[in-house]
Formats: C-alpha cells, structure tokens, sequence
DNA sequence: ATCATAAATAACTATTTAGTTATTTCAAGA
DNA sequence: TCTTGAAATAACTAAATAGTTATTTATGAT
C-alpha cells in the first residue's frame, strides 16, 4: 500500500503548502501574495504555514532558493561539456528560452526578489553553493570554443551568462507591456519560434570568430 | 512674483502626488504601496488623491504612461536620424544604459504592470500613441546601415528594440539577485562601464557584416 | 488497548489599509 | 467686504490581513 494517502503527513503538507505558496508568489509578489490563498490553495491552513515555515517571508526564501535550485539542476542535466562547442552554445540558448518559457514563475519569483533587493537570498549559503559552478560552465564552454578557434578569445563567462539569460528573460518578463508597445503578438507559436532563432543567431554573432 | 508659493494650487498639488506615487510605486510595487504613505510623501492627504485621482490604480496607471512618455521623449531627442548608422547604434545602446541607470523607477514601474498582465494600460490611447514611432526609428536606422553595406539586411526592428532594452535592463534590474549569484559587485563604477562597453559591442556584431 | 506527541483545524485578534464623511480654510469675483 | 465654490484637512469606517490561541484528532511507541 506505498500509495495510501496518509492522513497525516507532515512532509507531504509542506510540499503542498509550499507548492501552493509558489503559485501565489509568483502571481502576486511577495506583497500581493496573501496567506490565506496560499492555505487554502494548499488545501491546509494557515497555522500550519506558520507551523512549518514561521512567516510569510521565510516561506517566500524558501520557494525561491527552491526555484533557483530546480532552473540550475536542469541547466547542469544538460552536460554541455560533452558537446561541440557551437551546439553547446545553441542547447545553452535554447534551453535558457524554453525554461523561462515553461516556468514563468520563476521569473516573477526573481522579480519579486529584486524589487525586495534580495534581501531573503543575501545571506544564503544554498544560494552561493548552487551559484557556484554556474559560471565555471560556461567559462569551460568559452574556453573550449576559443582554443578551437571557434570564438573570440577573453570573452567574460559572467557578461555572456548575463546577456543569454537577458535576451530571453526580458522578452517574457515583458511581454505584456511588450505586446501593447510593439502592437504584436509577442506570444504566438510563430513569434515564440523566431525569437528563439533570433536569440540563437544572436549568441552565435556575439561569440563566433 | 512668480515664484510666490501659492497655498492653494491644484496643479502643484497633483503633480506632488504624481511625484510622491512614482517613488511608492516604483519602491513596493502596486501592491506593497500605500495611499498613506503617496500622501504623506506628497505633503498632501489621502483625500486629495482620491479628489484628484479616483483610486490607486488610475494613478499607477497615470505615473506609469508619465515614465514612458519620459522615456520616449528622451529617445527621440537624440535625433539619431542625422548621424551615421554605426554611431546611432551606440548612441542608442549608450542612451538605454544610462536612462536605465539613472531612472530606476521605470524599470520596476514596469515590471509591476508586467506582474499585473499590463491591465492598466492595455486600453491605454496615450500609450499606443507613444509607441507608434518608436519602431519606425529603429527601422529607418537599419535601414540606412543596410543601404550602406555596414548592416545585415532583413534584421527586424522590433526583436532589435527588444534586444538593444534587454541587454541593459536585465542587468539593472536584477542587479541584486546577480550579484549574489555572481559573487561580483554589478554595480561598481567599473562594472558599470565594462558592461556598457560590452553592450555597444555585443549591439555590433549583432548587426554588422 | 492506551498514552504521549505531533498534526491538523477553526475561531479569534490586533493592526493595517483603501476609501469616505464631515468640516474648515482660502481666494476670486461681485 | 461679502459670498460662494473649490482646495485642503482630519477623523472615521468597513474590510482585509498577518499572525495566534485554544482545541481536537490521528498515529506510533509501549
């Protein structure tokens, strides 16, 4: 009976609550997020939201540091060290687009954190440990490209890091004044398409000798 | 006695308010501001605001048409149409970056009505009109870099506006998130213009054959 | 079986908040 | 100088909200 739905199951609570807590953060910012949406969206309650996580902005830390551990766990699975250096570059960009794309709220999350001055993820040692070999990989992905003659040499991994993210971040974090300023469908599986062909050509230009 | 301070000054009294909301805004966002503080802010009260305003969302919707109306005003006096292709392109890069820079407020102005799916704009006459020219400028300025040889030919002005904003507001806005995950100091004079030039650059290859 | 402990729930409270009412003050035109 | 309407202010209210208290209920160890 591995399945049987415990009717007490504390761990299963906080997955829920916090899960739930995700979903509200990221619709309405830590300041718009209410507690008891998240309670009942969690089918739970309130006392146990501050049970587990003490207050609103603990759980706010914790289901960002979360979100930011789930984007670089799926950028490590991409093993791009294996690649040839042009391909990794295309994966790197391409998966940079769909992440953003398929996790909105990890964007408003990052948001929400900014407008706060990142105050909850400061001081946290998750965070530094997971930041840790993020730019290592991209600087071995530079490094192998240039020594193959394949891009420019002294590129810097974190302006490179910064701008892969930035050309696809801010398309999607912006696409509803985005779409009212351009008078375009910036979400269409026709502009999604080319906006990613243009992201890619885009890198590709900035990097390739 | 021109400069006599009048007690009694409707204009002075809203553009007070004006004032005083762009700062709450831009600080908490849409919903972490508060009316009292706009007021107290403002030297004025609650009740003038909502004599002048109605609620708190029109004025968030009134301080916010005011930064991109600001903003584009801006862009459109660097005249970029008189100078040469390539140096209007790093004029534009440059002018990005630095209103960026010196006008934080616009940056989560906007990111707030981004969180709120752009609602209160999104029948906004004022803003349509703004917006009209603003591709034509970047168009007009590929084109003359294209009938030179100088551009790439076909590049589309509107993934180009997004691309030259992306570069520079990303960096800024999630300046305090990145210099936690980057364990680097984004915002030193140093930083600052490294990233500048690495823009201009990065704008460049983009579009140069 | 029963007991101790942790999980869960609901009802409550003190405070904050957007928006309103009632009242006072100023200034311009007659 | 008096009157009138708009500008300004302060005190108020109803609703919302983060966090708490009091209580019940399930479960695992003995």
């Amino acid at each position: 009976m591995a399945l049987k739905k415990q009717l007490r199951d504390p761990e299963e609570t906080k997955r829920r609550i916090m899960a739930a807590a995700k979903v509200e953060f990221a619709k309405s910012g830590l300041g718009g997020a209410r507690v008891d949406v998240i309670a009942a969206r969690a089918k739970s309650n309130k006392r146990m939201m501050y049970h587990y996580f003490g207050n609103k902005e603990t759980l706010f830390k914790l289901v960002l540091e979360d979100a930011y551990a789930n984007f670089r766990e799926a950028e490590k699975a991409l093993e791009l060290d294996h690649e040839e250096p042009i391909t990794a570059l295309r994966k790197l960009v391409s998966f940079n687009w769909n992440y953003f794309l398929e996790n909105p709220e990890f964007i408003t999350l990052v948001n929400s954190e900014n407008l706060h001055k990142a105050k909850h993820i400061k001081s946290s040692k998750r965070m530094q440990e997971m930041s840790r070999n993020f730019v290592g990989r991209m600087q071995s992905l530079l490094d192998r490209g240039a020594i193959a003659g394949l891009f420019h040499k002294n590129l810097d991994a974190v302006q490179m890091q910064i701008s892969v993210a930035a050309i696809a971040y801010h398309y999607l974090t912006n696409r509803y004044t985005g779409t009212i300023v351009f008078e375009r469908d910036l979400m269409s599986a026709k502009a999604l398409k080319e906006r990613l062909a243009f992201n890619i050509q885009t890198v590709l230009r900035m990097v390739c000798t």
